[in-house]
RNA sequence: CGGGGUGUGGCUCAGUUUGGUAGAGCGCUACGUUCGGGACGUAGAGGCCGCGUGUUCGAAUCACGUCACCCCGACCA
């Protein structure tokens, strides 16, 4: 039960779900704001979030084959500019060196927005020949794009994030890559983050500026809004030919590579608060926990009480559980609510009591359930409850998903989906930009992608009425 | 970049209308009593009132400028 309190600790959710998100990445200490507009401090509980990220992703990407090698933070002008799509795309948002040194630069040097270009002019130097093929890298770094109004984690000026570069000999061979990698980032969002996703396509309209195809996972926050969660690039041989990437084949004729490229971000920790955040807080899946499990002595000053609480802490330590003890002397209510805002799946209560009884309470940060656990059965039960909190957490996130997701085959049952309602809608599209143009304009509502699964609603286009070759989900974006 | 809002101890804010010695609650420090859902007592520490210029005998308060942050839109991961 949320005591009042607890309550105005943070904004509810249902009264503003902005300033909600805002009380939450302040409150549970994920950030702070620096003198540098629109780039945030990662405090240690969240960064470690994003530790937890990358070292889970980074081993999922290894097992596909990918190395990690880094490349400049500068992009000089003249190589910014040999993509004539992706310069438009970047321009606008991009930072710029002058000077170096005191002295003016000869050609000024822009602070990386991504790094297709960079990626174009290092495999230009190391791919020859066929047996060069494919070329699969990544990095793990920062970029910068000069964002007009930012948000923490959301949209920020810098932000920390992986992009993912390869190179290879067929068209066949780069789209394959684009595929799965954008199951990789599937995978991860659904197992590791217990965050459901859409997989799907970008409109021409909504892909990536200099590629073929773009692939994307979309999310539901718990407002109704969408979150474009990861991206997968096909750039076709476009950067090969802008940039005269070549490789002698077995037939000795020279051929442009096929390239891709994938990111996740930051942006991930903004999805984890929005879709499994409540009203007391942060909640974290075990899986990227920092602290999986707080344990809370109680009247910890009676004798044997912390003793018996520190074997504990030993125990799962030993056991491979990121565990802590809370043994400041604010009182165990205080404790609680603070564990949970900080979002720990699971807290062990330990008193006289239960040391009398040889055992302790867990509670779930989930749904709230206490169990009573002998102290003999207390590793057994805690792997096994995060593994089904963890599970639980996906399920409940699913569970909002699917129910906040609706058809609209005419046109005013989309207007009325998203007028009185929130979330994902399903709906025909003829594959014009006019009409994409149109919603957007009237309903302020993007394409979010033409799922892989795709299903037949009706014949004709939800605006226009014409033959309808997609069916599309839409949304409102972040 | 357009619209709206806010800047006063670490946090939330009062004080600004009508210029006159900088306030409260929470938090923090020390000691003691507490401890199963945000405890209490006593004693303390802590503030170029976002920044700049101007008006004035005197500015947190008035004027002009500027910066930052939050929210909504447009743009993006």
């Amino acid at each position: 039960m949320a005591d009042k309190k607890m309550v105005e600790a943070i904004t509810s959710m249902e009264e503003d779900f902005a300033q909600w998100y805002t009380d939450i990445v302040k409150k549970a200490e994920l950030i702070d704001y620096t003198s540098v507009k629109g780039c945030m401090a990662i405090k240690p509980a969240g960064y470690a979030i994003w530790e937890l990220i990358q070292n889970q992703l980074d081993a999922m990407f290894k097992e596909t084959g990918v190395k990690n090698m880094y490349l400049p933070m500068f992009i000089p002008e003249s190589l910014l500019q040999m993509e004539k799509d992706h310069v438009e795309g970047f321009a606008p948002e991009v930072a710029w060196v002058t000077q170096g040194g005191g002295a003016p630069l000869t050609e000024k040097l822009c602070v990386r927005p991504t790094s297709e270009t960079l990626f174009c002019d290092y495999y230009k130097g190391v791919v020859h020949s066929y047996r060069d093929l494919p070329q699969v890298c990544n990095q793990w770094c920062s970029v910068v794009r000069w964002e007009k109004e930012t948000r923490p984690f959301l949209r920020s000026r810098e932000f920390l994030w992986q992009e993912g570069h390869t190179a290879h000999a067929t068209a066949e061979d780069a789209e394959k890559r684009t595929v799965q990698m954008l199951n990789v980032y599937a995978d991860f969002l659904e197992n590791v983050l217990a965050i459901p996703v859409i997989k799907g396509q970008k409109t021409e309209k909504e892909k990536f500026a200099g590629a073929e195809a773009t692939y994307t996972v979309e999310a539901l926050m718990h407002d109704g809004k969408a979150l474009q969660s990861g991206t997968s690039h096909n750039f076709g041989d476009g950067f090969a030919k802008a940039f005269g990437i070549q490789y002698t084949d077995k037939d000795n004729t020279l051929k442009y590579v096929h390239q891709t490229s994938w990111g996740m971000t930051t942006r991930l920790i903004g999805a984890v608060i929005m879709v499994h955040g409540d009203n007391s807080g942060l909640k974290l899946p075990p899986k990227v926990a920092p602290t999986q499990v707080m344990i809370i002595p109680i009247q910890q000053k009676k004798e044997g009480v912390l003793d018996k609480a520190n074997e504990l802490l030993d125990t799962l330590k030993k056991a491979g559980i990121r565990v802590d003890i809370d043994d400041t002397d604010k009182t165990p209510g205080f404790k609680f609510s603070e564990q949970e805002m900080r979002g720990i799946p699971m807290r062990i209560e330990i008193g006289p009591k239960d040391i009398e009884n040889g055992k302790c309470v867990i509670v779930r940060r989930d749904n709230g359930e206490k169990i009573d656990v002998a102290l003999s059965d207390i590793e057994s039960k805690v792997k096994e409850l995060l593994v089904t909190i963890q599970k639980d957490m996906y399920e409940a996130a699913k569970a909002h998903r699917d129910a906040h997701t609706y058809v609209a085959v005419t046109m005013d049952e989309f207007e009325k989906a998203f007028t009185e309602k929130s979330g994902f809608v399903k709906a025909m599209w003829c594959g014009d930009r006019a009409c994409e143009d149109e919603i957007k304009d009237k309903l302020a509502v993007t394409s979010r992608c033409m799922p892989w699964e795709q299903e037949k609603l009706s014949d004709v286009c939800v605006c226009c009425g014409k033959p309808a070759k997609k069916m599309v989900y839409w949304g409102k974006a972040y």
